[in-house]
DNA sequence: CGGATTTGACCCGCGC
DNA sequence: GCGCGGGTCAAATCCG
């Protein structure tokens, strides 16, 4: 059974919806720009009003904002495609409650998902009243943490950790995914520092709580691994960066897809797993999808205007024994460099 | 020694 | 009101 996972796109089911406690009604949108990294046609989840938005990355999602909707559709997430669950604001006729965690609980999806190589994308955009202010209620926790403390003496060794009293916090727009992988954090161009770990319920797996080690940007993902499918890991994302993609970190994901290392697959990439295998690699796209997305950033960043040919040339190579991976593949990544292209 | 991780305590929302 | 579970904090610890 668990030969062979290379012959798996790692997608898993997905689900869309929010985490929202209550819909302002307002239908302020993260983003300005919807998510197309496909061209997908087909019944859209956003039916709003995104026409012919440019393209962006997924990176750019996670930084600039972004339909989710858009995004998963763009995924080729039908609704139809199994577990596909969107919901808008005041509009989660879609949306099915995962059965009792808030998000990407494997069972969501209604009754035994079988685990199949859809994209696993949920999309919690519980955002509405806006980024910015929740980005500042990010910071300003602890800010009105301090000053709560400072004015009462903070007594307390960690009574005080003044939270928002009685204001929802957690309005993040959250965007989750499954992939399988064996380790649980995986390399996505950020660097994170972990902040917390707690035993989910009726799972031996715990979850752990990551917060982007950029200052001033306060997007967190949390990784848990499903109980129901151990290979699988879940990992949430949540609110965007403010900030450009860290160019060289420590496991260098995001160097894998450098330029240099696009154009010159053979000079050895440090990353231990992913260097040893291009193919592995890209079989295990999803799990670094945004490293790719975030390389792809530093390709357009870096001015490197051939490289996406020089990537889709290898990626031919690469998977001209494996038609079906590759499509999936192209499905990925050639609208990213479309943004490329216009720029 | 500085940064990252671990881990127990605390806070908060929610359901009963 | 209470208990539960999720999320976060921060001191202690680990590690390069």
């Amino acid at each position: 059974m668990s030969d062979e996972p290379s012959k798996e796109l790692y997608y898993q089911d997905l689900y869309l919806g929010h985490s929202n406690q209550q819909s302002t009604g307002g239908s302020a949108m993260f983003c300005e720009k919807s998510f197309s990294p496909f061209n997908i046609p087909g019944p859209s989840a956003s039916s709003s009003g995104f026409d012919d938005p440019p393209y962006m990355s997924f990176t750019e999602c996670l930084q600039g904002g972004l339909d989710y909707n858009s995004l998963a559709t763009s995924f080729g997430l039908s609704p139809s495609s199994s577990e596909v669950f969107s919901s808008v604001e005041g509009n989660n006729n879609n949306y099915q409650k995962p059965s009792s965690e808030g998000h990407g609980d494997l069972g969501g999806g209604g009754s035994e998902t079988p685990v199949t190589q859809n994209s696993s994308i949920s999309n919690s955009s519980s955002s509405e009243a806006g980024a910015e202010e929740e980005q500042d209620s990010g910071k300003s926790k602890k800010d009105s943490d301090e000053v709560k403390a400072s004015e009462e003496g903070s007594n307390n060794k960690k009574g005080n950790k003044g939270r928002k009293k009685g204001k929802k916090q957690q309005k993040e727009p959250r965007f989750a995914f499954m992939t399988k992988s064996e380790v649980d954090h995986l390399e996505d161009g950020y660097r994170w520092r972990k902040y917390g770990q707690k035993a989910v319920k009726n799972s031996p797996y715990p979850r752990s709580y990551y917060r982007c080690t950029t200052q001033k940007c306060t997007v967190k993902k949390r990784v848990e691994r499903s109980y129901q499918d151990p290979t699988t890991v879940i990992t949430t994302y949540e609110g965007q960066h403010n900030h450009p993609v860290p160019t060289s970190l420590r496991g260098n994901a995001a160097a894998m897809f450098t330029p240099s290392s696009l154009l010159t697959p053979q000079h050895t990439l440090p990353s231990a797993n992913a260097a040893s295998h291009h193919h592995d690699f890209f079989l295990h796209m999803p799990h670094h999808f945004n490293t790719v997305a975030a390389s792809y950033n530093n390709l357009i960043n870096t001015g490197t205007n051939n490289a996406s040919n020089s990537l889709h040339h290898q990626l031919q190579q690469q998977y001209h024994n494996n038609p079906h991976d590759y499509g999936l593949l192209q499905d990925i990544l050639p609208s990213m460099f479309l943004k490329q292209d216009h720029s």
